[in-house]
DNA sequence: AATAATCTTTATAAAATAATTACAGTACAA
DNA sequence: TTGTACTGTAATTATTTTATAAAGATTATT
């Protein structure tokens, strides 16, 4: 393998400076964001094989960014903190991090994790853009093209098409979706998904009462193709 | 997907007391082992999603115990340690840890931890493919294909079939099979079957009235070749 | 505060699926 | 041959599920 890419976002110089020279003098190559915004343009631009991501920025949260960065990137992220509050923790750990580590942190200790994360996650495949037919959605801005042409699409209504084209091909439960979307709790309110879907429906396909892309599968749930 | 098993090793009564409350009250099965021996063998005889190693067990190290694990099972093993040394934990996550937590652990975290890596380790088995013939199911996208064509069947339609392409080959009985389509109460109600294996048979058979796959055994069941 | 956009709920008609019935065919034994 | 038990299929009815519009509720925006 090629020297793996890893991108550090934090807003400490020093922190950075440290972490820069232990992991080059461990073979990676280092790219450094300040600030949480240049670091999801960085990623964005050229996807590096992990991300060490300071929890505790200035501009957005870090648990902003990880989310963020969630949507559409599946490689590593292992979070830095000052904060060994368990609630941060568990709630970065289920936001999607693979790894969460308490600042002042041991530089033996971080490279061993970023070992193991990168030998775990070795095998995922990712890209910002998924195209579909003459669908087109673009993750990490948000955007979503039918035949070159921009469709405006609600939260709601964009939160759905993504998770479709994430798992293109595959019947998807209206359980999982309705998990997916509106969270716990939310799992018989299969009404909700019918009034998106169809409204969906009504932008992205052609002919919106014989669906070429979300077709239901009766009694489980939807399926896009 | 089914309750996670989690196998503890651990020679602290009072751990695994802690570790099964825990763990049983968030919805995992619970298997413990109470020295690094018994554990080895519990995994090998039946391996479970994830395993819990305390490194510090008496009549074997730790250590090798998680390397004997490594060479044969690959889903996530998170360490357990009253040790808190940078060696240990390197040395852990170097011979394939997927985690390592210094005791006295937070119970929250430890399930955010363990939900985490159970997570990462799903997404290798994404297709569960069986083919037999012409005919061939997906039962992770849930779909159907004859002859790399896509089948549209019904939700009770596709629960048989699933069924009986799980169990290629075998005699399936009315009984068994109105009990797991139907569930107990309809284990008599034998018309049903007749039913909805002459609309499989329509679908996935060349000639349904010399159906090659879904052969009668009469007066006992069905079988699939 | 007023307005617009979006989300949540309700109501209802249409469509799809499942359950039931009816009946014809088939194999086998008395 | 006749009767019986079992099977397959078409047709009918019942039930469930889905699609859509539209009315309230909430949220964001100006």
């Amino acid at each position: 393998m090629n020297k793996a890419e890893i991108l550090i976002i934090d807003d400490e110089p020093q922190i950075r400076k440290l972490l820069q020279i232990n992991l080059e003098s461990n073979g990676y190559k280092v790219i450094q964001a300040t600030s949480g915004k240049e670091g999801l343009m960085f990623a964005a631009s050229h996807p590096p094989d992990l991300i060490l991501l300071d929890i505790g920025l200035p501009d957005k949260s870090g648990h902003e960014i990880l989310k963020n960065l969630r949507e559409w990137y599946n490689k590593p992220i292992i979070i830095l903190s000052v904060q060994d509050s368990e609630g941060d923790i568990v709630s970065a750990l289920d936001n999607g991090a693979t790894d969460y580590l308490t600042k002042p942190f041991r530089t033996g200790e971080l490279l061993a994790r970023i070992r193991s994360a990168i030998r775990s996650g070795q095998n995922t495949e990712n890209s910002a853009v998924i195209v579909c037919g003459n669908i087109e959605i673009d993750l990490v801005a948000r955007i979503v093209k039918r035949d070159a042409e921009i469709l405006k699409l609600t939260a709601t209504e964009y939160n759905l098409l993504a998770l479709f084209l994430k798992n293109e091909g595959k019947v998807l439960t209206h359980h999982f979706l309705l998990k997916e979307i509106w969270g716990y709790g939310y799992q018989t309110e299969t009404q909700y998904l019918r009034v998106f879907v169809g409204s969906l429906r009504k932008k992205i396909e052609i002919n919106h009462n014989n669906p070429q892309h979300i077709v239901t599968e009766s009694g489980v749930g939807y399926r896009f193709q």
